[in-house]
DNA sequence: CCTAACCCCTGCTTGC
DNA sequence: TGCAAGCAGGGGTTAG
């Protein structure tokens, strides 16, 4: 479950290890793991070949890797996946869909578990085709504001946290950061957006902002699988207030924790600080 | 257009 | 102790 923070952190951790590396040898592992050319293995791993690192951006939950020939590899790690630097001895698990060897030596291995993930190639400029042309707001830049996500709140009949989840409004928020925001601002997950305040909207806001950037902060958090791409933890997982508390005290007014589902994901929040 | 449900997948947890 | 069902969930797709 990387989110915005724990991709972002991967981003970090790979930038300086990944940067000016050419790319020797491409292994596909697992064919439908690559999205674009969907399921072609060899053409995936032939034009990759030579192409050098020469940036990592981030939109939403995704990684954008800039090659070197006006070439872009775009990657989303869905639950369990992971990009990781690995030296030249490093043997790929079961797990391990795509190899790629660096010029240097060095390896970098997408890993993922369940196999929900995958990488997209692309030879022109990603951003203005779906799906990221189609990503809502970046929730740590300046055009996250009232005047943004307050029309949008006012014409939505679903769920508050179903418009969190929902990246083409705001790219980045999964179910963690959407529970955490949530007891943050004081509003219970299952308010209707349409009958949220002004102020509870500018509430949301300040509490996401300062929530993701504090999470970066951190590192991510790892709660089952998370890993950054050099295999370490994240540590934002201590400063949790709801997820995955469900049945103990709140961390502000001890009230039990309560579980509800909401737009088929499970949810946690304070009966007592969470207003609906 | 809008919203909800389903599906993909495997490992871990739960319950009998 | 063993085994099966349930759960975890991002996002594309399908149904209503």
């Amino acid at each position: 479950m990387p989110e915005l923070p724990e991709v972002e952190h991967v981003r970090r951790t790979l930038l300086p290890l990944l940067s000016q590396r050419r790319i020797v040898n491409t292994t596909v592992r697992l064919a439908k793991q690559v999205w674009r050319p969907k399921g072609d293995a060899a053409g995936f791993s032939h034009r990759l070949r030579g192409a050098v690192i020469e940036d990592i951006l981030r939109r939403g939950k995704y990684l954008i890797i800039i090659l070197s020939g006006g070439q872009y590899l775009v990657a989303h790690l869905r639950m369990t996946g992971k990009l990781l630097f690995k030296d030249a001895s490093a043997e790929p698990d079961v797990y391990t869909h795509i190899v790629f060897r660096l010029d240097d030596g060095h390896q970098l291995f997408y890993h993922d578990v369940r196999q929900f993930g995958g990488m997209a190639l692309w030879d022109s400029d990603p951003f203005i085709e779906p799906p990221l042309c189609d990503l809502g707001v970046e929730p740590l830049s300046d055009a996250f504001t009232c005047s943004y996500l307050w029309p949008i709140l006012r014409r939505k009949h679903t769920s508050i946290k179903s418009v969190l989840l929902d990246q083409h409004i705001i790219a980045g928020i999964g179910n963690i950061y959407a529970d955490e925001a949530l007891f943050a601002a004081g509003i219970r997950p299952r308010k209707r957006a349409n009958r949220l305040t002004k102020r509870e909207c500018g509430a949301l806001i300040q509490a996401i902002r300062s929530i993701l950037a504090a999470a970066v902060a951190a590192g991510g958090s790892s709660v089952r699988d998370y890993r950054d791409g050099l295999g370490s933890s994240g540590s934002y997982q201590f400063h949790h207030a709801v997820y995955g508390r469900s049945g103990q005290p709140c961390k502000k007014c001890g009230t039990v924790l309560k579980q509800v589902r909401v737009a088929g994901r499970t949810s946690v929040y304070c009966p007592t600080c969470q207003k609906s």
